[in-house]
DNA sequence: GCCAACGTTGGC
DNA sequence: GCCAACGTTGGC
């Protein structure tokens, strides 16, 4: 079981969009980042993730769990470019922004503090541990 | 295969 | 809203 970040910007793919996307799912597509492909490939069935709002909104909104492991990106003809698919899990009942993970000592190490501009990006369970509990959700 | 140029992203 | 940094692309 590994644990995963996954940011978007609200305008082009939102929390509510994911949700209403339903048991579904919808691929993760668009990223055209080798670090962040190979994290999708690394996943599997059943990893979760957090659904983080990049832009104006930089806060984590919710969980969500990988319903699909690697794939061709639909959005491209390169086949260099996979991703994966999520499916939304539940909303934080109190989101979590970007401020209050660098403001926690415990969460200096996370790979969104270090590389702030991949967009999917691990999380240990020790990390997940610490924003569950700092946005309420009761894993 | 290297390197310059461009586009995108995030910080201030 | 500007600017710096990063990563990808294309030309040689």
């Amino acid at each position: 079981m590994a644990y995963w970040l996954f940011k978007s910007e609200p305008n082009t793919w939102s929390w509510d969009d994911q949700v209403a996307k339903g048991a579904a799912g919808e691929q993760w597509d668009g990223v055209r980042n080798y670090l962040a492909r190979n994290n999708m490939k690394a996943m599997k069935l059943g990893d979760f993730g957090l659904f983080c709002h990049s832009v104006n909104e930089k806060r984590i909104v919710g969980v969500v769990e990988v319903c699909s492991e690697a794939h061709p990106d639909t959005t491209t003809d390169d086949p260099r470019w996979e991703c994966i698919d999520v499916r939304a899990v539940a909303p934080f009942p109190r989101p979590v922004s970007l401020a209050e993970i660098k403001a926690e000592p415990r969460l200096s190490e996370l790979a969104l503090v270090r590389q702030s501009r991949l967009s999917v990006v691990p999380v240990t369970e020790a990390e997940w541990r610490v924003i569950c509990e700092m946005g309420g959700y009761q894993g």
